[in-house]
DNA sequence: ATTATATTAGTAAAAATTATCAATAAGGAG
DNA sequence: CTCCTTATTGATAATTTTTACTAATATAAT
């Protein structure tokens, strides 16, 4: 039942599936990345990416966003950071870290439940849509 | 292009839609309020469900919720609160509101950007799940 | 090299949500 | 109340995102 990460094969795939994450900032899509991953490997398919995905961030090695837009973006930074969803071109950027544990702390102390994590989402306007009103979202996206 | 709360009608639907959500702290999907409002409604379909559950976010009647299912949730509920899944049984509970602006004033001042919102999520294990380990998903879903 | 099995490509299916459209009904004007 | 505009509905199709299935392949241990 549970997934054994110890078990899992170093494939081409899953590989590359890494790599190109690493090589980016823009929080993809698992589409978004399979679209660049296919430039590395044109015969890769989508459900090996979606798999890839999964099997990486259950074994702690990318992490899986959910930043309410009905679909999910990964991110291969792993250092503690948070993240800001610009409401006007929807580029997801990231913020330094801030301390939760106290909020954590006031949860469980609240609710007498065990909190064993925490999703943040910041939105909001970015610098870029502050300053330039005029771009629409077809120019600032990705 | 942007929707309008003030041409919006007092429909039958909208209304049992609303009110039916409200006599729920079970925060239902959209599929799963309209399997509720079938019982007073029998002929209601299930794009009216959704429908009215977007418009009545939009105009802030109710609250949209993405606990990072893949699913969205909604809640009548609106007083400042938190919400808080069981990664146990799934259930979502309320948390008491515990204040958040030092954290966006925080992430305003590191990155710059218009901070205009805030999505927390915390998970764990409920107090039923803690006490009752042998209680699985099905028996206490809902 | 042999072998066990995790993984893949390709495809189908599922789940969640949105779009389409003729028919209906809300609500304002007269 | 009646007429009229148009927001909304029910029914269904289509879209989007994600997962499941399966025979073939590739990984890594023996």
């Amino acid at each position: 039942m549970e997934f054994d990460c110890k078990n899992t094969r170093k494939t081409r795939q899953r590989q590359v599936v890494l790599e190109t994450l690493k090589e980016t900032t823009a929080h993809p899509t698992a589409d978004e990345l399979y679209e660049e991953v296919r430039e590395k490997m044109p015969r890769v398919s989508l459900g090996t990416v979606y798999r890839n995905l999964e099997i990486l961030s259950t074994c702690g090695e990318i992490i899986k966003l959910d930043l309410g837009e009905g679909k999910k973006r990964f991110d291969a930074r792993m250092d503690p950071h948070h993240h800001f969803r610009c409401t006007q071109c929807g580029r997801i950027y990231d913020l330094p870290f801030i301390p939760v544990e106290g909020i954590m702390q006031e949860a469980a102390r609240m609710s007498h439940f065990k909190v064993t994590g925490i999703q943040i989402g910041f939105e909001g306007v970015c610098d870029a849509c502050l300053g330039n009103e005029k771009k629409n979202t077809k120019e600032v996206m990705q």
